[in-house]
DNA sequence: CATGAATGAGGATTCATTCAT
DNA sequence: AATGAATGAATCCTCATTCAT
């Protein structure tokens, strides 16, 4: 098991003293409640599961949470939240554009194949949710996505991006991020400061050996042209 | 509602008539299945939900179908059955490497934002599938993957493609053309066509105006570094 | 396969030709459906097990019987026939009481060993059917139980069957009777007809070396000491 | 409704309060599924008949048993065990072959005549069962009849009982014993006491008034003669 | 007659959630 | 605070039986 996951080893421990902090069996559960959403989907996760992994009751966990639901929203915020401190300090490194955007893909590939919060904001889907939550995890989501996006028009600015349509380059990097999720494994022989810089890379660049012959030319207010979410 | 679900809107009458090709009917079961499936879930789906929409009873479908599973299975070969179909097409048009993962790229794109039996390849999790129906699922899954990787491998020997690592170019694109499903409005200002070129070009071309200053150098024998499946 | 088996091979034979006689049909379904009954229990059995073996429709069965009980009816009838047909043969041998209740069962047993109807009789429950069925079949039965208790009153009365409790003495002599479906192999190494006489004599006769040190002397009037069915 | 049913009325009463000994809870479930069953059958009783007797709910019965199958199960052991055990006493009288074999009738009859799990275990299909539990069944069953033969086996080699073909002797026993069930009240007027000495001496010592003309013959090598199961 | 299609009435099982203690 | 017990609402699937053609 990758080490990224003794987060989930400590989970138990965090219930065998009944002294211990309530917020940190509150991390306890969202933890837990991530390796296992993530490992067999959120549906198929009963709360009995998550107990069980615990080695607590099923209602105990419902003094920590209001529902399951809730317990999912806590995973995304959690995984958002690390996504969005980290950007920060990845900002302050002052570039072109395109590099900000580089660091940008960097730090999130990053994100999600170290920790599992961060997994769980690109692999579960919202649609379990109940409009409410999902409303809320979405509002969240966004946030990412609007920074992004930010970088990215700063790059066309600056000239270092071609000028491309935003939205779609967003799409694609948030999809083929999103994706890795499903088949990363955090113990290949590729370190995962090696795999970071070459996912972000064949993104940023492309694997066409010649430059494009010519730039990309959609329409630039292509914002229209796709989903509002 | 887009245009391009009308089908479903056949799919109603197919059960009009007691007597009717049942190769109809199945495909009225079908497409209605994939419409819901990626609306709200396979899980959330119910097979009543499914009878209901077709406005027949639930006992019904086990006349198409021997079960849940099954229809997804279904849906499935559906969507991949049409993606290799176009796939032989496109790949007539001879050309470098590149162009050929371009063409695929381009076919695989534009299938998903055509057909909803393509867009169930990608969005609908197989793991929900009983371990037959899944390992059936996988293995043609793993065919247009398989087929991608060699028309990387073809551009990396021409020379038009840049020495990357196979896998995770394969993983990358995957992962962008996957997302698809989850954001394209199909009646958005963009014509089909326009988007399916942007896309692609985004994808294959990346969007750092310079020539990426270094070619891609990851190890060559990124192979272990990635799951296996 | 037992040969005693094969005449549900013809079974599907008659309905290949329909020219054939609707009475041949009827009885291709019934000794099919009795054997089917027989391997897998009534319920189990479903009218469609039924028909697939007979390589017609299900509704089709509907032509000759009004129901699956109707069915079971039939094969309850067809068994009971049998025996009680060669039960009247097996009364023109005349002889003491004890030899008729010897021969009668001698019959029976051979009956069972030999017909799947005869085993219907004795493995299948009545419990399944509707009231109204389940009487009819118990009436039917019930001319066999009085049957032997005939005999075994007789063989008390001319002295060479011991006073005994005749009620208990039925029960028993057809519960060991009724066993032998669950158990016997028409193929196993000893030949029906010695399987036929070493069992009745295990019954009429016991086990005991010594003749018995007293006489069973339970109460005469043991008939009400049992249920009525 | 004979008395020896009102474990079953206590059984509601078990479910009275929420805190009680669930061990007592699970007997309550598994001896009002026993009558159930033995006066329906398996397969006509639902979850819900059983819920509704006891006055709880049917996924309440999930708290106790992990499926149908597994209360079934269930009142098979307890049978089983019940017969067992009453059968370790009953040897402790030691004797002669015949005589053991006569006391191990009697404690048969008896267990059957006296519990309805000892019913179950002669009057219930385990051909309802799935595979595993199936065997799990039959391994328990077999252990009874393997008993019964080594004291057959006994009372042949001390020359107390009849040389003979022991499955056979074996079988008639079983399947007289087993019948029991299908039509003993036990409210009927010969008491239970007498009933067992009676039905017991029948099988062990015949009704053939003279002791039998020949000593039963058959082939000494029977076993393969009849099924193995 | 025969048949493919359709259905109504269950039945086992799961699970998030809430009580009673 | 914590738990064992209980529940209601689904959900998938089966099957005898009946129609429409």
């Amino acid at each position: 098991m990758p080490k990224r996951f003794n987060l989930r080893e400590e989970a138990q421990k965090a219930f065998q003293n009944r002294k211990r902090k309530p917020e940190l069996k509150r991390d306890a559960v969202l933890s837990t409640a991530a390796h296992l959403f993530l490992k067999h989907g959120y549906r198929r996760t009963s709360m009995e599961d998550i107990a069980d992994h615990l080695e607590i009751t099923k209602p105990a966990l419902y003094h920590y949470f209001t529902s399951k639901d809730d317990i999912l929203v806590g995973c995304y915020s959690q995984g958002i939240a690390s996504i969005l401190t980290r950007l920060d300090d990845a900002d302050k490194a002052t570039g072109s554009g395109l590099e900000k955007t580089r660091a940008f893909l960097r730090v999130w590939v990053e994100t999600i194949t170290t920790m599992e919060f961060g997994q769980c904001v690109v692999s579960l889907d919202d649609n379990e949710l109940a409009p409410a939550a999902r409303s809320e995890v979405r509002r969240l989501k966004r946030r990412i996505d609007r920074s992004l996006r930010e970088r990215i028009a700063e790059g066309i600015a600056d000239g270092t991006i071609k000028p491309c349509d935003i939205r779609l380059v967003a799409f694609a990097f948030g999809g083929a991020v999103n994706s890795i999720g499903a088949w990363y494994d955090p113990n290949g022989k590729l370190s995962t400061s090696a795999f970071v810089k070459a996912y972000t890379d064949i993104l940023i660049d492309g694997v066409s050996m010649a430059p494009a012959p010519k730039p990309v030319r959609s329409s630039r207010r292509g914002a229209r042209s796709t989903k509002s979410e």
